[in-house]
DNA sequence: GGCCATGATTCTTG
DNA sequence: CAAGAATCATGGCC
């Protein structure tokens, strides 16, 4: 078998490994013991000699430097197989290689077909990861006619879960134990400003790092605040009604109906999200 | 599929 | 840099 684009091949190894031509080292990544680098080649131009490390090394520079359209056109130049199981196509930058021009052309299946039937190393994960969940909402998007919102979005994911082979199964918790949040009510109950060094010390009685704990607080005292501002809203809206001729003939309601409120009690109760304070 | 609770992230402000 | 506001993401319930 031969190149399909001989001249393809060539201009990019040429271009991106200058080392090549004149029979220098072109590898500088390590190479995995397994790594078939030392034997000569599946591949060869007149006089010369590539190796399927070397392939996959001309890969990984056109994917870094976003050239599809060129690494589109080596990996055509490429040998093929009936099987796709020769010793270019084991290589992950080879396959990834595969997969980002199956999604930059809008090749769902094919991309879908590449990730799921080969494995790749959690380095490659995130993009792959990315590429795969992109292409579903593309397609879900296309089906339905409009933009997709989070939420659908998050049954995209659902429906399409990531497959094992660029994903390692790690799961992130959404919520936090009983006995976490019920220290970090009672902290907050005393003081809702922990300092740093407070922070530290409840994250080390929770198990959470600070960033965690200081994004709960953060967000108990902006859910509280709000809980208050509807409160307030309603109150005013209560004394509106009830004082409504009055107010009207005295003219003393402030024009804009803003709420603003005085009192900084209400706000460091712990409203337990689903309780609104009953007026 | 709508709605809600809740943790995380992003952007702005002082 | 920390706080607030807005928003996203996720999981659960109906």
């Amino acid at each position: 078998m031969v190149f399909r684009s001989p001249l393809d091949f060539f201009s990019a190894s040429r271009l991106l490994l200058p080392h090549f031509a004149d029979g220098s080292p072109v590898l500088t990544r390590s190479q995995s013991p397994d790594d078939s680098s030392g034997a000569c080649a599946p591949v060869a131009l007149p006089g010369m000699c590539f190796s399927a490390a070397q392939i996959a090394s001309v890969c990984e520079t056109l994917e870094e430097t976003g050239d599809i359209e060129r690494l589109a056109r080596f990996l055509w130049s490429l040998p093929v197989t009936s099987d796709g199981r020769d010793s270019i196509s084991e290589h992950e930058s080879v396959q990834r290689a595969r997969a980002v021009v199956a999604f930059h052309t809008g090749s769902f299946r094919e991309l879908y077909h590449i990730l799921e039937t080969h494995r790749f190393t959690r380095a490659s994960h995130g993009k792959l990861q990315a590429m795969w969940l992109e292409a579903h909402y593309r397609e879900a998007e296309k089906l339905r006619g409009r933009p997709l919102g989070p939420v659908d979005k998050y049954r995209v994911r659902k429906k399409f879960p990531l497959p094992r082979t660029i994903w390692d199964g790690e799961q992130k918790t959404h919520c936090f134990k009983e006995r976490t949040r019920g220290l970090l009510r009672e902290w907050y109950l005393q003081d809702p400003y922990p300092n740093p060094g407070k922070k530290r010390e409840l994250a080390h009685a929770t198990g959470l790092t600070p960033t965690q704990v200081g994004n709960w607080f953060k967000n108990r005292r902006q859910r509280d605040r709000a809980a208050a501002a509807k409160n307030s809203n309603r109150l005013q809206h209560h004394h509106m009604c009830s004082d409504r001729a009055r107010a009207l003939s005295r003219g003393g309601c402030s024009p804009d109906g803003s709420t603003e409120r005085a009192d900084g009690e209400t706000l460091l109760s712990v409203t337990d999200s689903d309780s609104d304070l009953d007026v």
